[in-house]
DNA sequence: CATTAATGATACCTTTAGGTGTTATTTAAA
DNA sequence: TTTAAATAACACCTAAAGGTATCATTAATG
């Protein structure tokens, strides 16, 4: 009942990147600021590419650069690129097959859960993530790994 | 951002049983029921009955029984009683170390949407499951048991 | 008191998510 | 045209969740 490290990760990437939108960010910038493993990191970004979510510019300095306004990026976008569909059981139960002719107790209220998480991530966009400061929580971050 | 299998499964277990709440169900009975691989069935029985959610009686004829007053085990009891912690994550991020001099975009919107599903969990009790019906999901999903 | 039908304990197997390592490719610039 | 600095691709390793197998223990009952 939580996002899985990977689309953590994603969303990490994309809310430290929108910082300067324009920029063309290399692997190395994006793990010193943020807490994900570098090889790992290298395969989302990957991913990410290729969900046109960022561009990725080869050879030397090259890199990856937000490719879409950033209004037209929303959390649920992100979280859809690396493949997790978040609150995808429409059941409470995880029945597949619930013929629901009466439906349980939890039904709608279940269903109400799912909608007010789904209307979150998308109505969300990385405008407001931009907007909402100065990403102290990434900076504080980068100075934990600068320890380690 | 779903439940674990463990965690649905114990779900559904509970449901079951309180059906009928003061009668013996052997694991048999529930695996005849439910939608559950039996040697697993088994091993979650016996966490829960180590959580004193359930009694669990020995020998020839035992089984397990329902140990509470329904209206003193809630959703949030059982979810507990298999080890998850939902929406265990604080930050939207999975940030452990965020300052937030400045809160980001996310946080109290994902504050809003972890007590959402706490208050939920904590306030359903299992006699709220019991009155909501004939639990047509259950017998449905034992059709399709017989089936395979 | 042996049998039988139930749970308890423990160890092992399988699948998947998360993470690492190595080599190939691309491209700017010396 | 060679080198260096970046991404791309692919294979592999590890840890945790989910699931299986085996044997031990308990207790009712003929
Ligand atoms: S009625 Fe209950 S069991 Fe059926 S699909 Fe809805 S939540 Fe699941
Ligand atoms: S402010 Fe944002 S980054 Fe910091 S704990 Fe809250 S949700 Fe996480």
């Amino acid at each position: 009942m939580n996002f899985s490290k990977t689309t953590e990760y994603a969303l990490r990437i994309l809310s430290f990147m929108v910082i300067d939108e324009k920029r063309l960010y290399t692997a190395k910038d994006i793990f010193e600021s943020l807490n994900i493993p570098f090889r790992y990191l290298r395969k989302l970004l990957i991913i990410l590419s290729k969900s046109e979510l960022i561009d990725s510019i080869q050879g030397k300095n090259g890199g990856y650069r937000i490719s879409k306004n950033l209004n037209d990026i929303s959390l649920m976008d992100i979280v859809r690129a690396v493949g997790e569909d978040p609150i995808s059981n429409h059941c409470f139960f995880g029945f597949d097959n619930c013929a629901f002719e009466k439906k349980c107790a939890m039904h709608e209220k279940w269903d109400s859960v799912r909608k007010t998480i789904t209307t979150v991530l998308s109505n969300t966009t990385l405008d407001e993530i931009k907007a909402s400061g100065p990403h102290s929580f990434i900076s504080n971050n980068s100075v934990l790994i600068k320890n380690v």
